[in-house]
DNA sequence: ACGTTATAGTTACATTTGAAACCATTAGCA
DNA sequence: TGCTAATGGTTTCAAATGTAACTATAACGT
């Protein structure tokens, strides 16, 4: 193989790199999971992330999911119309803001909830898993401070 | 506000929930880098890391270089295309074994990565300088604990 | 040497994604 | 009120991506 070696031009190493390593873990990991439940239940990973803050906060409009996902609203409108036509959440119109959607998920859409969230809970307690007590400590804590809005 | 509240069905928290967490975390980070260069050089995120392994090794395949960026071998061929067509790599056959290509970054090739390296660098600091040492040297071990083999 | 299998890489097609344009409705304000 | 701007959401079109099929060359086993 050859050597990894031209002084003169500081070349990047992708393998130490944080972004980079951040990334290869994290699609890792996502993919694994969706990879539990995409086919079973015809379920993207984005309509999931969407019946997962439904779980959570009834009512929601199509641009509050939005931001509660950190999906565009583009991504949430495609998402809702797939889960809407397949029964899974319920859409309504705000009364008085004939603008607005009022979005829940149906009992198809919480029955469907309540499998895969044990299977995600699952699949994370799996990662953390491979870390000791102190290192789950010190990771939530870094994602807390990197992900803060200073 | 609605109550995040619907406690038979114990709903999934997405903003603790670590794959999640990850994913925003590490999509914010590498989107941001990507514009940097992005419009400036017309040169996408795959292009760059496939420019970031040839910068450090000389002569490689397209398959070793898919190897190395984690990337599948459609995503390198694509890449490939745009950076010879664009002059930034070159192509050879290896001697012996037609099928191989030969890769390397031209001096059009260098001289976009020397730009283009440092400011990924200074991203990547930015990031980290957001941690205090402790936590930085924690989040490495971390990272190669989840990315290890094991 | 010859037929089979494996490998390197590209092409074709379908699906996903993103950006901008686009309705419909509401808010702001003269 | 009536006009303009802003907002919620969908649609449209182009670019990016994934999967499978394909071509060319090399490796393997007999």
């Amino acid at each position: 193989m050859r050597e990894p070696k031209h002084p003169d031009h500081a070349p990047l190493e992708l393998e130490r790199f944080l972004p980079y390593r951040l990334s290869i873990l994290s699609n890792t990991i996502s993919q694994g999971i969706a990879d539990d439940y995409q086919k079973h239940y015809d379920l993207s990973m984005t309509e999931w992330r969407v019946m997962a803050v439904l779980a959570r906060f009834q009512g929601l409009s199509a641009r509050e999911v939005a931001e509660r996902t950190a999906m565009d609203k583009v991504a949430v409108s495609r998402a809702l119309a797939r889960l809407v036509e397949a029964g899974r959440v319920n859409r309504d119109t705000h009364d008085g803001d004939k603008r607005r959607s009022v979005l829940d998920l149906s009992e198809e859409g919480w029955k469907v909830h309540d499998e895969v969230a044990p299977m995600a809970r699952a699949r994370e307690r799996e990662v953390l898993a491979r870390l000791d007590e102190e290192e789950q400590h010190w990771l939530g804590r870094i994602l807390d401070k990197l992900m803060g809005t200073p």
